[in-house]
DNA sequence: AGATAATTCAAACAATTGTTTTAAACAACT
DNA sequence: AGTTGTTTAAAACAATTGTTTGAATTATCT
């Protein structure tokens, strides 16, 4: 059997106990066995509904990928906002929700940040379908507020600096609590988050800006 | 034996491959039987000269430790200039060049970067000798730009910035060669990088220094 | 050279992994 | 009920892992 044949009670229990003990551990960590035990069925249940641990995870993967960006879209209220510094703001509110979301069975955001440093060969695919679009659209709103006849280049690493910086704050959290115990930067700081994540890249980017050739004027400026 | 007691042959060859291997595929994917072949020792020398696998990663994390951290102090180029501008600059390129580096027998990169995200149990041990003081050195140079009278979650929060956009230039390599085909980030563009995250950081830095009492000639901002 | 310690080697061990098999339990339909 | 197809269950399989064993080899010292 394929995959989405049945929608078998057990089917759904082993998808929702698959996607926490990937999301914990890793794919390579993750064994059928504690896979299944948390989702009260047999191990067989895993060769029969999905064929094989791969197609598992990669089931897993598609299936939270599309509850992700059903929930938090790349593109949440940027349509009717003009201002690039407001997009820029959406854009990352919305990226950062999604990657630091863990609480409902989103176990994506988790899953989709362990792929981002540890890929593995299921990466292609999340690059084509996820994380290409969503970069693509980051890098036209940063285009934007650099200005037009800014060097590909350079838009590239301003977006790779936004990207990094959502991302490190995903996963610090083991360092920061070694380092600071008490401090922490959890889904219940997105707001703190996007708010310094925008200002701090906002001012880097209307720099950058400033200093290839002289920008007429941008509203603000010094 | 526990460690350190023979210079022998086998034993350094086990340390280089070790390295190597460690750095490529990671601590748990890593197998004794790959690092043997690699280091052209027998299965059990592993044993006999470091204990077991666990022993046998320690060593290898702080041998290298001590490599990277004589070859790239966190000071490095910091004491003699004075402006807090170049003292990030300088800290940049410092961290850069040792998380990239891993052309010479300095895996130290790879596992440390490793370490950030998949923190494995050798971690609280690189928290204290390694991470702390350089970030404690870090917070110092932002808290200097931003002001005195800053928060030190603040400082924190930018300080994390810029950490995250250095590690994830880093680690971008597998996202990067699928989204642009042609582009790299390596070890080859420590300078470019360091002048990017540099500038962009800095800018970021100051408008949050500017932030903190004055408001009112921001022009954004609501 | 000979004795003693240090090192290397091939083989086996025990535990864990993903996967498969075979039969039993269940459901649905005539 | 009886037949058929679907789902679950327990056990075994084959491969891989870290670790250990005990003998063979090499080095070291008197």
């Amino acid at each position: 059997m394929e995959d989405k044949k049945t929608s078998s009670k057990t089917r759904a229990a082993i998808m929702e106990a698959a996607g926490k003990v990937f999301a914990e551990v890793g794919y390579s960590k993750a064994t059928i066995r504690d896979i299944c035990r948390e989702a009260g069925a047999n191990i067989a249940a895993i060769n029969y509904h999905f064929g094989d641990k791969k197609s598992l995870y990669l089931a897993v993967l598609k299936h939270y990928q599309e509850i992700a960006f059903k929930a938090y879209p790349p593109d949440l209220g940027i349509k009717e906002t003009q201002k690039p510094e407001e997009k820029l703001r959406a854009y990352i509110r919305s990226f950062l929700t999604r990657i630091m979301d863990d609480v409902h069975p989103a176990w994506f955001g988790r899953l989709l940040a362990r792929e981002f440093t540890e890929p593995t060969w299921a990466f292609d695919i999340l690059v084509e379908e996820t994380i290409r679009p969503s970069f693509q659209l980051l890098t036209e709103i940063v285009a934007e507020i650099i200005g037009k006849n800014s060097k590909e280049r350079i838009v590239r690493l301003c977006s790779m600096s936004i990207v990094g910086q959502c991302l490190y704050f995903r996963h610090s959290h083991p360092v920061i609590t070694r380092l600071y115990p008490g401090e922490s930067f959890g889904f219940k700081h997105i707001k703190e988050l996007t708010e310094h994540i925008s200002f701090f890249s906002l001012h880097g980017l209307i720099a950058e800006g400033k200093n290839k050739h002289s920008e007429e004027n941008k509203c603000k400026k010094r």
